[in-house]
This record gives C-alpha cells, structure tokens and sequence, in this order.
DNA sequence: TTGTAGGCGTTATCAT
DNA sequence: ATGATAACGCCTACAA
C-alpha cells in the first residue's frame, strides 16, 4: 500500500477547474462562489483529502506547531501545565512539541541551537538555563516566546505563579503555628522562582522579628530524594530547626519520609509546608500543608498569550501573574493529632 | 526585528557556488570535496544558518515529526512513557507532536481525521476508542502506526505490559495471603487491556479452585474517585469481600481511601493490589502492592520500532510483551501491622 | 469569480 | 566535483 497523496491537484483535476480556486474553496476565502466551494469540499472528503502542512508552512512561513520546552513531564505540575496548553492549542488548530530538557542546561541549549526552530511557530518555555544566549537568537529571529513557570530579566511575555506570596504565606502560617526555627529547603541558587521563594520566606522571618538562619536555608536539586537529604543535613546539625519550608511538594515529602524514619512527629513536634498542591498532598499521611499552583491555569494563560504573539508581530510583552492559595493541612498543625469518629468515647 | 531567515541560497551566494553543492555539503553527501564541504560548514556556522524542515519535508516527503497520542499526561505511567519515547526521538533527532485524547474517542477521531497527519511520519497511540475506522483510514495512507499500552487486534506493531499475567500474580499473591473473597475493581469492558487484567483475575480464582462473583466485578471509570465509588458499592452489597484487585493504582488509592474513611484496617482485615507501580505507593499509608510496569522501556521500545517501521516500508510488525513484577507491600499483608519502634515496650 | 504563473527552501536529476 | 533546473504542494499576486 503506497503512500498516495491526494493534493488539491487531483481535485482540480477530477473538477476540472484550477488548482487556485480549489485551494480557495478550501480556505474558505470571500472571492469563490458557492457552489464551487461545495462541489470542491464535497469531492475533497470523497478523496479524502488532507492538507500537506509541509506545502502550506513552506509557502506560508508558518507551520501550526508551536514548541513547549520544560525540564520534566513526569510530575504534577508540568504534567498539568502541558494539559492547559493543550486545551488552548487544540481550540486554535496548533499542535504541540515536546522538548524535554532533563533540567540539563546544555541540552536546553542542543535543542533551541541544534533542532527545528524553522518549524515552530512560537515557544513555551520553563528554563532551567542561567545563561540565555540561545533564547536570545530564537527570540532575535523574530520567533514569539512566552516564558512560564521559571522565568527571568528577559523581555518578554511571562506566566507564573505568585512565589513571593505564596512563600512569604506558606512561612507565616508555620511561625503563625507556634514554630520559630524555620528551615527552608530549596533548589539551585540560580533560578529566579527559586529565589522569590526563598525571598518570600525570608521577609516573613524578618516581619515576625525572627533571625535568619542561613545555615538552615538548604539548596540542592528539586527532587523528593534531595528533600530527604536535606532533611539530614538539618537534623546532623547542632542548632536543629523545628519546621521547614519546602520549595515544593516533592521536596516537603522527602523530608517527611526522613522525619518518620527518625521518629519525629510531623505536625505535632515538627511542621512540614511545601508549594504546588500534588494531588498527593492529600493522601500521604499526615496530609501535606502547601500553597497551591495553577498550573492548569498557567498552561491555558501562557499558551493564549502565544498565540497572540504569533498573530501580532509587536505585540507588547505582558506578565501575567496567578495568585496561589494556603491550603491547611495536618503537617503544620501543632494541633493536629487527628482524632478519628472511632476514636471518640 | 524580522524574521529573516539565512537560507542555502545565502550560502551559495556569499560563497560563489550553487544551491546545489551547499545542500550536498550540508548533508554530508559523498559527492562533495573535503574543501568545500568545511568551507560551507563554515559559512553556515558564521551565517547561523538552520535548515527550513518544512522545505527539506516538502521535498523528501517526511517531517521528522512522529505524533503521540494519549488518554492524559497527568499520571505517571503516561507522563513515563512518554519521557522514554523521548530519549529515542531525541537519539535521532525526531520531534514529538503530542495530542491528549481526554480519554474520549470523539475526540481522538478528531484529532487523527481533521488534524495534520501529512504532517506526521508516524503515530505512537494508546488509543481509546473501540472502533478503529480512523486509526485504518490513516494506516491505508501508509503511515506507520505502533500501538502500546492499550492494544488491539489491528495488523501493526505493538508495545505492552504483560496485563494477562501481572493480574494473574496479583490475584494469586492476594489468595496466598489467606483472601478467599476478592473483588475486582475495573475499567470499561471495550479496552482490551481491561479485558486481559480481568482475564488473569479470573484465571487465578479458578487456578485457586475459587468461585467468581460476577457482583465483585465492577466496571467504571479509571480515576481514584472511580475507585472510591467502586469500594462504596462493592461494601453495600449483602456480601462484602474482603480484597480488591484494582485495575490500576489510581482506583486502588482511591478504594484505600474509601477504607480508611469506613475504618476498616487495610492489610489486616482486607487486602489491596493495584497495578503500575506509581510512585505514590510507597508514599502511601499503608504502602500498596502492586505490579510494575515498564513504562519507561514501553516508551522507548515503541519508539524505536515505530522508526524501524518509517525506514523499511514493509517491517513486519511485531509484537513486545513486557514482563511485570509483583512488588508485594503492606497493603496486601495479613500480619502487616507496621510496628514502629516507639511502639515497642 | 476564475485561471496563470511565480515563489516558499530544499532535494534530486540531469548535465557539464 | 559542480552547476542548472525541475520538482514537492500550496498560496497569492496579477491577469482575464
């Protein structure tokens, strides 16, 4: 069976009119007549007609394929986000492509410098870059990119949640809970959320006149396993805290799976508060007090801005910025020895 | 800033040789001298030149784009998969165009009728639907298709877990336990990777000389709230089993949580399997047993065939079955009560 | 309203 | 080893 393809040639053809006015018919532009339009239409779903979007991009300059960078997929957030892209995408006609960085710089870089980029319409980008040379060459060829998540100085249109609040929330509600010695767990220096995060927890320590420890301020990679380790480091130390701050929700339950490994009481001797509200939150026990994100919301947001981008050469860059919401559970409660029906006289 | 894109004829231009020699140069074709070939190299490394995939697609009629088409991202064994495809793709420089079906066939015949697929050089899917016109319409064309997760009996390629014996194990490992009176807890009967978990179900309690009940058969959606219901339902009845075997980790969590919420002792008085290995189930209290998947080799060996199948016109498709493994935890334990240390006398 | 012709960037088929 | 030239399928002035 031979890949045989119909084009607007053979519906020409079989019509005996020209292909320009096929491909009129198809776009449904003003200047064909009706019955034209009908006759083409009708025999294009007889043939079974598909567009060649090779053909159209090449002689369009444009392609329908819009890139979205990010560092994982396998976790709730980017996983969410890709999921609002998605809807927007699919409502405009655009189809998506996944790059996948492994939060590795360098391969960040192979994929912007290497790859397509002739074949992408615009670009959706986390980046776990600290240098953006190779966003600035797409972006100086004219390709719109609109930064979500992590995002940095660059002028452009950005997306994100709010982390300064959320962290300066997440850190009041644990010193509001009667904890003092606040650590925070975080990733690498270099990230600009990560460093709104950790500005957020520190102007809260500083408006509840509590010192600022630096040695509990923890930075280390994103993943469950670095939150664990973390959590370590902190206990081996000689002045231990009593809470933390995790810069998310994989990080805080690392750390809680350590402190039952070492038998500390999560909420009631020890608060635990992380960021992004992982469905997971709610089924680990004790359930995890966190901020949430929306990173469905984001996705949706981010790729609606795009697209305006890609439809307005100069459109002016906006930053869009979506609150998160303290949600309180029993790893900050001091309280929070959850008392079962059962267990009631 | 416009768009302005350094194309072979620029090359040529600056260099005083045709369009011709550029492009064998760039493609490393033999016919070329070592001299002109760096010589080109060069320019186009000065130039920042990058390839127009639509151009060099339209003229050699492939796009190095090969479309994934999924249920959801947002759970780990499809957010896995995917990120093995990944790597394969990345390896050899082809792009993901990814697609989520929402689980809904209308949807996903949409998106493989009216949508690109001239744009595709071939589709990995775990399809959802039950009738397969439009997944035959587009293997007519000639566009290799290689199914993984969620087979079918097409003439293609597939990729996927061993369901059969993975539920077969599941069951047998609830039965050694001491349950005699285990339910099962599903998805919609049209899937044939429900029908085949079933199948090792059944197999097991009749290996096991036990009678099936046919009420202890619930069909309903995958989600952990499905799963909850599932439970709800299962315990209304006049006779109650005393273990589930869940479909997949989702349904099972969300029975446990169902469980709890009724207090009953899990492990102890009833036992739970799920099916995935989805990190969650050593977060989980109690951790849950279950069958892994090899989500990520699932990716990659679906990739990899697919673009065996794209460069030999008439591969002969094969069939891989991945073994699972029963990862037995506290869930499924009749004398698992945890005992904690601090519990100790 | 319709048809003609040239072009999008690249590759492939001829010559030279 | 290199160069001209015609595709690839579609779009879009311009002409009719």
């Amino acid at each position: 069976m031979l890949r045989q393809t119909i084009t607007i040639k053979d519906i020409a053809r079989e019509l005996n009119i020209s292909v320009s006015t096929v491909s009129r018919a198809l776009r449904d532009a003003f200047d064909v007549s009706l019955e034209t339009k009908q006759m083409v239409l009708e025999k294009a779903k007889e043939l079974n007609y598909k567009p060649n979007y090779n053909a159209r991009g090449l002689s369009q300059g444009k392609t329908n394929n819009i890139g979205v960078i990010i560092p994982f997929i396998t976790n709730y957030y980017f996983s969410t986000v890709i999921t609002g892209i998605q809807k927007i995408a699919y409502e405009y006609n655009y189809n998506i492509v996944l790059y996948l960085t492994n939060d590795a710089e360098e391969r960040e870089c192979q994929i912007m410098n290497n790859l397509i980029l002739s074949g992408l319409d615009g670009i959706l980008i986390s980046t776990c870059a600290s240098n953006y040379d190779h966003i600035h060459k797409i972006m100086d060829k004219g390709v719109p990119v609109v930064f979500f998540d992590r995002t940095n100085s660059l002028n452009a249109s950005k997306v994100k949640q709010d982390d300064y609040n959320g962290a300066f929330e997440a850190t009041s509600h644990l010193i509001s809970q009667g904890f003092t010695k606040i650590a925070h767990i975080t990733g690498p220096k270099d990230q600009m959320f990560t460093q709104n995060r950790l500005n957020g927890y520190l102007n809260a320590l500083e408006h509840h006149n509590l010192p600022v420890r630096k040695k509990w301020i923890i930075h280390n990679g994103f993943s469950q396993e670095c939150g664990a380790q973390d959590l370590q480091k902190l206990m081996a130390k000689s002045k231990k805290p009593e809470a933390i701050f995790a810069v998310n929700d994989r990080k805080a339950i690392g750390a809680m799976v350590e402190l039952k490994q070492q038998n500390i009481q999560i909420g009631k001797d020890f608060g635990v508060v992380g960021f992004t509200n992982d469905p997971i939150c709610t089924l680990i026990t004790p359930t995890l007090t966190t901020v949430s994100e929306s990173a469905f919301e984001i996705g949706s947001i981010a790729c609606e801005l795009l697209l305006k981008h890609i439809q307005k050469e100069n459109l002016i860059p906006k930053e869009v910025i979506l609150p998160g919401e303290l949600i309180i559970r029993e790893s900050s409660m001091r309280s929070s020895t959850v008392v079962k029906k059962a267990d009631l006289p």
